[in-house]
RNA sequence: GCCGCUUUAGCUCAGUAGGUAGAGCAAAGGACUGAAAAUCCUUGUGUCCCUGGUUCGAUUCCUGGAGGCGGCA
């Protein structure tokens, strides 16, 4: 969107905000039913700002349950189809963006609705980040390669003395976490622990936090069907013309469930397309599970069906009210 | 019909020179300091195909049977 590329606007701006708006929070495990409620319940009172880390992405339509067309053209929808699949997005840009979008919503005198299914964001959004620097590709670069030569247990080693306070915290298998902390302390001079993670919400920001639920025999069911679906709706040539765009395994966006499964049965050489839809279906059954653990830490969650309609109109009503 | 290989966790398979067994994946639970649809942690789970025999003791060795795979007919 035009929004992105303002530039130079001065942090200090973003951060001072229009206090007190409202804001709704709905978040639930893929396949609960995000979407269709959005479109049953929100009207023109509403804009939804995406909190989806694959929805962000051009061209990944099919895979990541992008919401149709004709639900974003009766329902505005920010933060959908504003990177590429081979550029990098992250809870930073979600954060800035999704606060633009929020004040470009209010000035039209609607209500934001943040809603997806990527939880470390919406915790991020509501409490902000540390003042950590981001990750730096060069950094990293040179981290990962530490961690090539090296191995993980010498890098871990290495944080250990660099930064103790994080080494207890993040296990030593923990490639991931352990490259990010070297990647900070190489870049700043300074531990990553050093940087307090905020534990306010920005802003005194008072969202209305509506979590959707459902029995997870019925979730599993729910994203068996949805999986089958995307099958139908031509999954199969969504990944044909993305590799013709050059889509490579390590793209940011073809780490998506129903992306990266083909590149890793194309590296395997195994190709039935059964077992992809197999490795599919069992994929976003574990990325609910952990999305639901991670929901379920969350503070002052309104838990609900999400076909309890009237039930989340009636704490819609009684939050738009105060 | 004959010969060979095979049968162990929900699945794929290790293993026990004879003392009732363990990996990966799945399952269940959990973590989450700017990559988070990522990354990581914890925890079960077994008539070891059936049947006799040898043995103090057999999932392991032997006999017979059943299922599967391959070869020759």
């Amino acid at each position: 969107m035009t929004k992105s590329s303002t530039p130079l606007t001065t942090r200090t701006d973003i951060s001072r905000p229009a206090v007190q708006q409202r804001v709704v929070f709905l978040f639930g495990p893929t396949g609960v039913g995000k979407t269709e409620l959005l479109f049953h319940l929100f009207s023109t009172a509403f804009s939804v700002v995406n909190a989806d880390s694959m929805q962000v992405y051009r061209h990944l339509d099919i895979g990541s349950a992008k919401p149709s067309p004709e639900i974003r053209a009766a329902l505005p929808h920010y933060l959908v189809d504003i990177y590429d699949p081979w550029e990098q997005f992250s809870v930073g840009d979600f954060i800035r963006l999704a606060d633009e979008a929020c004040a470009d919503i209010a000035s039209q005198g609607k209500i934001p609705v943040i809603s997806g299914g990527t939880a470390y964001y919406f915790k991020h959004f509501l409490y902000g980040l540390s003042d950590a620097p981001a990750s730096n590709p060069i950094i990293r670069e040179q981290v990962s390669k530490q961690l090539e030569e090296h191995g993980l247990a010498w890098c871990f080693e290495l944080l250990s003395k660099v930064d103790p306070i994080s080494a207890t915290r993040i296990h030593p298998s923990d490639a991931y976490r352990i490259t990010r902390a070297l990647e900070v302390y190489e870049g700043a001079g300074k531990p990553l622990s050093s940087y307090a993670l905020p534990k306010v919400p920005r802003n005194g920001m008072q969202p209305l936090i509506i979590g959707l639920q459902r029995d997870f025999e019925e979730l599993k069911l729910r994203i068996a069907r949805r999986v089958s679906l995307m099958f139908e709706q031509g999954l199969l040539d969504e990944i044909r013309s993305l590799v013709r765009l050059g889509a490579q395994e390590s793209w940011p966006g073809m780490q998506g469930i129903g992306y990266q499964e083909f590149f890793r049965a194309m590296k395997n050489g195994e190709l039935s397309l059964e077992g992809i839809a197999d490795q599919i279906v069992r994929n976003s059954r574990l990325y609910a599970k952990r999305q639901n653990t991670f929901f379920k830490s969350f503070a002052d969650v309104q838990w609900m069906h999400p076909e309890d309609e009237d039930g989340i109109r009636r704490l819609l009503d009684s939050y738009l009210e105060n």
